[in-house]
DNA sequence: AAAAAAC
């Protein structure tokens, strides 16, 4: 236990401030490009162009802003971005550093040094050429200077060709350690190699769990490939014939094992007429060749459904891609997600198809079936201590009574003005969402709410808007749980209580991002007791006092399972609910307790 | 039990 607290002190604790000024822009980048009636100023200048307002400004008034940098133990080199050309910072911060542990047959793969020519200069099996050069160029510009830890460790893999496993914390980089070696190993855009069988169809995938999380990431993607003309596409219902057209023809599916034949030709046709009908060019002219002007797609960020759809009625086929990367990945391997997600593993049959799983939790459970996609050569990377929350995150846990207590606890935080913005709270479910977005404009305060229920360009608005610093105060579900990097956030409110360790790390995750500091306050009542204990000991394990009563309560017995979802969110707590022991909420239960066992057991990794 | 993810 103290070793891990240690562990993790050691490593949460320093600060680039030109990483975070660049990951603003870099959003901002996104964000702005999309906007309306913005000045559409050059992505680099996004800094400018969306001042922030001083309460989204961290560095501005935040008191641990590291006017100078944070005093840690330097045991890294990673000071060749000190001169970097931002402006307000001579100042050098190192990006948070902690222990990176890989596991895997030997050798091992090499990690990568912080420079960001270590991407380009590896003589690995990839062509360097101008690829390199100009992704360098890129980087540069989107103010990227130097790698992370978890990029260097990853990169290395990623790099040689293995397949890998990396388990690291929120916030600190994971995105850009695929990101950055698939387009390394991509070497040239699609478009630059039309006449090849490596520029077609899907080159790269990546898949997550959530739409918005896709957007995010096709924001990253556009920021590091600035002036390329590298092809990235989220697939939505917007881009799917334009995805489908990429696909080579249906005769190299053919190839593949669970093909079906006859059916591809008819398909074949079939997409022939909503080409035409679409104004597009006449891609399938020639079906045996299949997609005669060789555009393929360098990165495509799919979510399963969809993509597993087009799978299965052949519209696409994955057979040439060369890359997958499963974003949450234990999200994507758990029970909600396996079906889809399989087949589209399976689709992916080029003998080369590097693989690679990504998430800040890996279930043992889940990393199992993990490694049944990976080949024997497969790396495991884990940064920190693998299901720990992150330590710049100042944990704590409050008790609200009841129902309505919860409420008067919030607007209590608002009217003291005691509640940082930007801030997010989570909720249990659409209902309560909407229900508290109501309660919270009446307190006059610029909020939004997103959650699955909303519209696509809704949910991409309020985000928008959010990251824009016009909302301070987003009323969310679980869809925002995972991988949104909102930079600025100070607060993360678990208005409802969590329902496992992971969602909770993750939640927490939406704040203290990249060592920065935040905080995350947890509401609990007699209904959550149960599974009190269990997040008790997360905070424990990650250097937040808690009182211990809350380590010693029983564990979670037959306790009636409060129907939480549909309650009011202003009505008061209805006693008395189902007695009835729900089997699937043991079995939770115990999948919780077992995770945070097997967390202790595993604290040397 | 809810959320998310296609039509």
């Amino acid at each position: 236990m103290a070793s891990a607290f240690n562990l993790l002190t050691a490593g949460g604790a320093k600060f680039d401030k030109n990483r975070f000024q660049r990951d603003f822009e870099l959003f901002g980048g996104k964000k702005d490009r999309k906007g309306k009636g913005k000045a559409s100023t050059k992505p680099t200048n996004l800094h400018n162009a969306t001042t922030l307002p001083h309460s989204l400004d961290f560095f501005g008034d935040h008191p641990a802003a590291p006017s100078k940098p944070v005093q840690v133990e330097v045991e890294s080199d990673s000071d060749s971005d000190a001169s970097s050309s931002s402006s307000s910072s001579s100042v050098h911060i190192a990006p948070p550093t902690q222990k990176i542990t890989l596991t895997g047959s030997d050798p091992l793969p090499k990690s990568l040094d912080t420079s960001l020519s270590s991407l380009t200069s590896l003589d690995s099996a990839s062509t360097p050429s101008r690829g390199g050069e100009t992704l360098l160029k890129a980087l540069k510009t989107a103010n990227i200077n130097s790698l992370w830890g978890v990029q260097c460790a990853v990169g290395g893999c990623l790099l040689e060709g293995r397949d890998t496993i990396c388990v690291a914390p929120t916030g600190s980089g994971k995105t850009l350690s695929y990101i950055l070696p698939t387009l390394v190993k991509l070497g040239d855009p699609s478009r630059s190699l039309k006449e090849t069988e490596e520029g077609k169809g899907v080159r790269a995938l990546v898949l997550v769990p959530t739409h918005d999380l896709a957007i995010q990431i096709h924001g990253v993607v556009n920021a590091v490939t600035r002036g390329r003309s590298w092809r990235s596409l989220v697939l939505t219902k917007a881009t799917e014939k334009a995805v489908c057209d990429s696909s080579p023809g249906p005769s190299r599916s053919k190839q593949n094992a669970d093909g079906q034949p006859e059916e591809d030709v008819e398909d074949d046709e079939q997409s022939e007429d909503d080409e035409e009908s679409t104004g597009s060019v006449d891609e399938f002219a020639q079906p045996k060749s299949g997609n005669p002007s060789g555009l393929g797609i360098d990165i495509l960020i799919a979510t399963p459904e969809r993509l597993h759809h087009l799978v299965e009625t052949s519209r696409i086929s994955l057979a040439s891609t060369r890359h997958i990367i499963l974003d949450e990945s234990d999200r994507l391997l758990s029970p909600d997600f396996l079906p889809q997600v399989e087949p589209i593993l399976k689709g992916c049959t080029h003998q080369d198809v590097q693989k690679s799983f990504f998430s800040a939790t890996m279930p043992s459970g889940v990393e199992e079936i993990a490694k049944k996609w990976i080949k024997d050569e497969g790396v495991r990377v884990v940064v920190g201590v693998k299901d720990s929350a992150v330590t710049t995150v100042d944990q704590s846990l409050l008790y609200t009574g009841s129902e309505s207590g919860k409420l008067l606890a919030l607007r209590n935080l608002i009217s003291t003005g005691s509640l940082p913005y930007p801030s997010l709270i989570f909720v249990q479910s659409i209902e309560r969402a909407d229900e508290l977005y109501k309660n919270l404009i009446l307190e006059g305060i610029k909020v939004d709410v997103v959650h699955g229920g909303r519209g696509k360009s809704k949910r991409d608005e309020a985000i928008k808007n959010f990251r824009l610093g016009h909302v301070w105060m987003l009323v969310v579900t679980e869809v925002l749980a995972r991988g949104m990097d909102f930079r600025g956030v100070k607060v993360v409110i678990n208005y409802d209580f969590p329902q496992t360790v992971q969602s909770y790390i993750h939640r927490i995750g939406r704040t203290g991002r990249a060592g920065r500091p935040g905080k995350a306050i947890t509401y609990f009542n007699v209904e959550d007791g149960p599974y009190l204990r269990t997040i008790a000991n997360v905070l424990r394990s990650s250097g937040c006092p808690v009182p211990d009563y809350m380590l010693d309560m029983r564990k979670p017995t037959k306790d009636q399972k409060r129907n939480l979802a549909k309650a009011p969110i202003k009505r008061k707590a209805v006693g008395g609910g189902g007695r009835d022991v729900a089997r699937e909420d043991g079995r939770k239960r115990k999948q919780m307790v077992e995770a945070s066992k097997k967390r202790k057991v595993k604290l040397d990794e």
